[in-house]
DNA sequence: CAAAATATACCTGAATTCAGGTAGAAAAAA
DNA sequence: TTTTTTCTACCTGAATTCAGGTATATTTTG
């Protein structure tokens, strides 16, 4: 028998992945958690074959918890379930150790052979994440542009709308300091004001 | 019997809700939709219950959705369920018509509860949706501030990272019309730059 | 139809952001 | 312990946004 365990914290995404493994004979539910942590827990006690989780959870960013998941059982397969389409995330999981990826509008058919294919072993993935796999998107090049702990700080903020005064401010530094880290953010990420720094970093979840 | 649909773009929470509908032996699922239209098309020859709709639709705007239900069909009851947790959003469908309102975090009891409750009548909200009723923030006078079609078109381009100019440029409009635009909404939502107004529009669905 | 709302466009001046630099001290990595 | 990266700060000037207005034709609404 096969043990799976899923992490959401949409309880409902929940009833409908179990109601779908309900109908599989060779499988079943032994866990359904909402935050990373509440896993990471049953995993110290229990086995897994394999984990299905979202990557936006409340206490734990879903790649980091990838990572946790292999190093604590290496054996379980862990299938992203995700809204994501950015390339980078995708290949940021894979590299962790996930075996799949699927988009939350995948359909149950989709899912269904995702989950078949990984337990023969292989990688699985929903027909539009194999698409955002194939071609490398300009925005990747981009996306290995990583902030420093300061930038994200300040990034945060002008993304709440502060102007650049307040900023400085609030952080005890000079408006000039808090412009030249605003300034080589946008320089990473090859934008030209504000707003597209932060559309492009919150599509890549660098903040 | 009672009829119920469910129309949501994730096939996933559908499954979810299918499935727990299918515990009742009084209802049953007639059918599930994955955009607004295709409800109106059914609802055109069909007959239902309750309606439990997701306000994020990829065709149309949950609110209007909801508006064109009960006009179709004024003995139908409508359930939103979505993740939006602005008071603004939840009363303007309530104004439509809705008799329940419940986030997507909700436990699968409350979904349950709130469906019952609903049959027998009564409004049904999860425990999260009442706090937010019961307090009137500071954004809900704010929120009443609805932007003409013109300003809506103009809000897209700003919050796409596009510079007045080149906004001006894609609308063939002096560039000074659109500062005025951009200008008038901010006075609306009362707010000191673009990014605030990107912001607030965008919680409130106004964009 | 009259009144109100909307879309358009302009003026002026202040404030802020953007863009090109340079540069030193501190922290992290090799 | 060097070397590199990060964080800090400054200068200058151009471009853009912000904030106070006014104003007129058109469309919508009462």
């Amino acid at each position: 028998m096969i043990r799976l365990a899923v992490v959401d914290d949409h309880p409902i995404v929940i009833q409908g992945i179990v109601s779908l493994i309900n109908n599989f004979d060779n499988m079943m539910v032994t866990g359904s958690f909402q935050t990373g942590n509440e896993l990471i827990s049953f995993l110290e006690n229990n086995k897994l074959d394999i984990v299905l989780l979202d990557i936006m959870l409340p206490d734990i960013n879903g790649i980091e918890l990838c990572a946790q998941v292999k190093r604590l059982s290496p054996s379980t397969a862990v299938i992203a379930i995700s809204n994501h389409t950015e390339r980078s995330i995708i290949m940021q999981i894979l590299q962790n150790g996930a075996c799949g990826y699927i988009l939350k509008n995948a359909s149950v058919e989709e899912l269904k052979n995702c989950i078949e294919t990984v337990l023969n072993g292989e990688l699985a993935f929903s027909k539009e994440v194999i698409e955002i796999i194939a071609k490398p998107s300009v925005n990747d090049l981009k996306g290995r542009a990583k902030f420093t702990k300061r930038e994200k700080e300040i990034l945060l903020l002008i993304a709440q709308g502060k102007t650049t005064a307040s900023i400085a401010d609030e952080l005890f530094l000079s408006p000039l300091t808090v412009e030249t880290h605003r300034r080589n953010m946008m320089q990473k990420l090859d934008v030209k004001n504000s707003i597209e720094l932060i559309n492009l970093a919150t599509e890549q979840l660098l903040i």
